[in-house]
RNA sequence: GGAGAGGUGGCCGAGUGGUUGAAGGCGCACGCUUGGAAAGCGUGUGUGCCAGCAAUGGUACCGUGAGUUCGAAUCUCAUCCUCUCCGCCA
């Protein structure tokens, strides 16, 4: 949510913000509800106090009945007053809950996603003096996917993932892990990115829970589109679509101290997609199943951190991709894309020589306050100040996604894939697959 | 799944209908004391919303939600969570 004081002072901005976003917001009514609301509000409030002041002259257990008269008058005249502040709070809870986050200054403005803008390409496209082909055609050749029988068990989009290409899935982890938990490596990342400001504090490594409450998922406004989710028909659960649901939710209701920010975690997750209306999208391969992993990096730092940890994160994406050797672009995504939390979004492609494109593999979303004012995660300040913190989410690599590229990338015309040097050490030293 | 116990402030812990935001202790902050420290003494120490430049005032919050009552941390119901025993289980 955003702060309701910072509406009421800017509503013409907000208005035209949730405009660019695509979101349908009318701020003029959500002021107007929420002047009822705070006129009933202060009824009740007065009402509250006369009924104290009733009461306490009752204590000491000498009710006259002219006191009790008086206090059941206060009671009646309460409860209307209070049926009509929760109905006036349900319609302005409804309006405020669709205010999207604030675009940051630089986010440029688009309506649709063809607006987002290429920020810059690393590495030259993949050339082949072969015809290349695509990862389910290698795969197939060297059975590393089943999606037949998958289809058996599970249904379509889902894959039984086999041999070799399981040993590189736990290689690209165990690299991750080891990048993100050195100092020394995050800062010289830092330092290549010009972020001389930004902590190295290392990420600690994280297996979250894989099932989220709706109270949560809806508080980290992640949980719409429902359409998208796996919900669980005998419980308060459904099955979080990245790791980032179950990450940044796992501190609400709570008070940092300054000293513990900023706190990262890279957590490794199952996620959960029902992909609705992608039907006949992407059949080939892994590139979009119901279920994939992924390895998401997540952090709470102070207001004034959070940007440069959004730019950390993405120098992050950049320093693994180009570790790995793979070209990539850097989307910066337009208002249209970033989504209704986000002030900030970017996006990493990565270039598949087997479908001759550049397909997305990461994303780097900054909330600012946006979440964690619905969540209540907060952080005393040295000087004593309560405020709400930054969070920032961030693809590390979705497995799925990047071993297509390394496949598709390091393959030869027989079939065998080129392991990335960086990996090398994680797979015993074997340079093919 | 069956039986039972419990959820109170940063922590421990009292409180079963009426000046209770909540005793007491610990912790923490500031001050006094000391050559310095400890001990001791004193004062202070939650969060949201509304009003106010502020001081402050009002209101709400004792897991969560609903209810009974003139009045609820205290009574009723539902629900979530934790713990113990039994059962089942990787």
């Amino acid at each position: 949510m955003l702060d309701i004081r910072f509406i009421r002072e800017n509503a013409e901005a907000v208005q035209q913000n949730a405009r660019h976003k695509g979101y349908e917001v009318n701020i003029d009514e959500l002021l107007r509800w929420d002047g009822v609301k705070r006129n009933l509000q202060q009824q009740s409030d007065e009402l509250r106090e006369k009924r104290n002041l009733v009461s306490s002259q009752m204590k000491g257990g000498r009710p006259t009945p002219e006191l009790i008269e008086e206090g059941k008058a206060i009671k009646e005249s309460l409860t209307a007053v209070e049926a009509n502040l929760k109905e006036a709070d349900e319609a302005f809870t409804t309006l405020f809950k669709r205010v999207p986050n604030m675009a940051a200054d630089d986010v440029p403005i688009g309506l649709t996603e063809d607006e987002n803008v290429l920020a810059k390409t690393v590495g030259d496209t993949t050339t082949f003096d072969f015809a290349p082909r695509n990862h389910a055609e290698i795969a197939a050749q060297r059975d590393w996917i089943d999606k037949e029988r998958a289809a058996k068990v599970a249904g379509s989009r889902f894959a039984y993932i086999k041999g070799d290409l399981v040993k590189l899935q736990f290689g690209i982890i165990q690299f991750v892990l080891d990048t993100v938990t050195d100092e020394a490596t995050l800062r010289a990342i830092a330092e290549k990115a010009g972020l001389d400001e930004v902590s190295i504090k290392p990420f600690t490594p994280i297996l979250p829970p894989l099932m989220i409450r709706t109270e949560l998922y809806d508080a980290m406004d992640r949980l719409e589109p429902r359409d998208d989710r796996y919900k669980l028909e005998d419980d308060d659960l459904w099955l979080q679509g990245s790791a980032e649901h179950v990450l940044g939710s796992m501190h609400a209701d709570e008070i940092f101290e300054e000293s513990q920010l900023p706190l990262r975690y890279i957590g490794y997750a199952t996620s959960f997609r029902r992909e609705a209306g992608t039907y006949g999208k992407d059949m080939e391969g892994i590139l979009r199943m119901h279920q994939f992993d992924k390895l998401e990096m997540e952090s709470f730092t102070t207001g004034e951190d959070g940007l440069k940890e959004h730019l950390l994160f993405v120098a992050i994406q950049e320093h693994l991709l180009a570790t790995l050797g793979l070209p990539y672009q850097v989307i910066q995504k337009c208002t249209a894309d970033i989504g209704k939390p986000n002030a900030r979004g970017i996006d990493m492609e990565t270039w598949l020589p087997g479908q001759d494109k550049y397909r997305e593999t990461h994303t780097a979303d900054y909330m600012t306050d946006y979440q964690s004012r619905r969540l209540k995660t907060r952080v005393r300040r040295e000087s004593g100040e309560l405020e709400l913190v930054h969070t920032n989410d961030a693809t590390a690599f979705a497995l799925g996604r990047i071993m297509i590229a390394i496949i598709e990338n390091g393959q030869d015309e027989q079939g065998n894939v080129a392991i990335p040097v960086a990996l090398q050490p994680y797979l015993g030293g074997r340079s093919v697959l």
